[in-house]
DNA sequence: ATGGGTACCTGTCTGC
DNA sequence: TGCAGACAGGTACCCA
């Protein structure tokens, strides 16, 4: 599922109400990607000081009673998985495989596919989290990321642009759907060397990569089948879509029959027509 | 350092 | 209706 705009859409639609709430319990389902890091018994107690995202984790910063640093949880949502808020606590179904009760109501992991996960460290900067978030490239709406840095980034790449965009050591955030779309807004052939990307095309990738994010993000995301924000509500930018699941119907700008193919094992759509190498 | 492939797991859809 | 196969938003890890 979830690229950065799902994973901010959840962390907006939760961290307003979940802020400042105090654990009173936890709940393992089936195991997720990896084991949480800790006993559930000592998360109780700790009070949700924060919720921060970076890439397309999301941290829950914790504090202990006497409003100290107390670790915090950092979760992932891999390809299926959800973030729900309820006030009112109801029975996990087959799907859920973490829960947080709180003082303010439910939090609860809901992933069929099991790639997620929630994983304990002492801080960000250290430990289990540190080790997961070490290597990742820069935010896309950081100022860092410019036409300079991608370029340069690029300069030794021999793989497809699309696959270095997706790679998230150069720029995080920007998964699948979001790869295409980008690429598409932006007249570059996915299958462009990343080496052979000019600085003026460059220039305007990032655009386009900012672009799609901000278009996903004010329409709450993309809900191809399993993304609710914390609210249950579905995303809507998959109906913006210009070419991603789109093989075969016609190019909005030449319409041309939009073309799929598979790079790294993972769809790729584009106008053979528009986008050049 | 880069890059290719594999693995993790479950659900849904398509075609025979 | 049943069943096999393809495919799905991600990414760590192993081996060239």
């Amino acid at each position: 599922m979830p690229e950065l705009p799902e994973v901010e859409v959840t962390r907006l639609s939760l961290s307003g109400r979940i802020q400042g709430a105090r654990i009173t319990g936890a709940r393992l389902g089936k195991p997720l990607r990896w084991p949480l890091g800790c006993d559930t018994r000592n998360l109780v107690g700790r009070r949700i000081s924060d919720v921060s995202r970076r890439g397309k984790y999301l941290w829950f910063e914790l504090r202990g009673p006497d409003d100290a640093e107390a670790g915090g949880l950092l979760v992932h949502l891999g390809m299926s998985g959800s973030l729900n808020f309820a006030e009112q606590p109801s029975q996990p179904g087959p799907w859920d495989h973490f829960d947080l009760l709180t003082t303010r109501g439910l939090l609860r992991l809901t992933d069929p596919r099991r790639f997620g996960a929630v994983v304990w460290s002492a801080s960000r900067d250290e430990g289990a989290a540190a080790k997961l978030l070490a290597g990742l490239g820069v935010e896309p709406f950081d100022p860092a990321f410019d036409a300079r840095m991608l370029h340069e980034a690029l300069r030794m790449r021999r793989v497809a642009v699309k696959q270095a965009l997706l790679a998230g050591d150069i720029v995080v955030g920007v998964g699948n759907i979001y790869a295409s779309e980008a690429l598409f807004r932006a007249g570059i052939d996915p299958r462009t060397p990343g080496k052979r990307v000019s600085l003026a095309r460059c220039a305007r990738l990032v655009d386009a990569v900012r672009d799609v994010l901000q278009l996903a993000l004010a329409a709450g995301g993309s809900t191809l089948r399993d993304f609710r924000n914390a609210h249950g509500m579905n995303g809507a930018f998959q109906h913006q879509a210009l070419v991603y699941d789109r093989e075969g119907l016609p190019c909005t700008r030449c319409g041309a029959a939009l073309r799929r193919i598979v790079q790294g094992q993972r769809s790729t759509y584009f106008c053979a027509h528009c986008q050049r190498r």
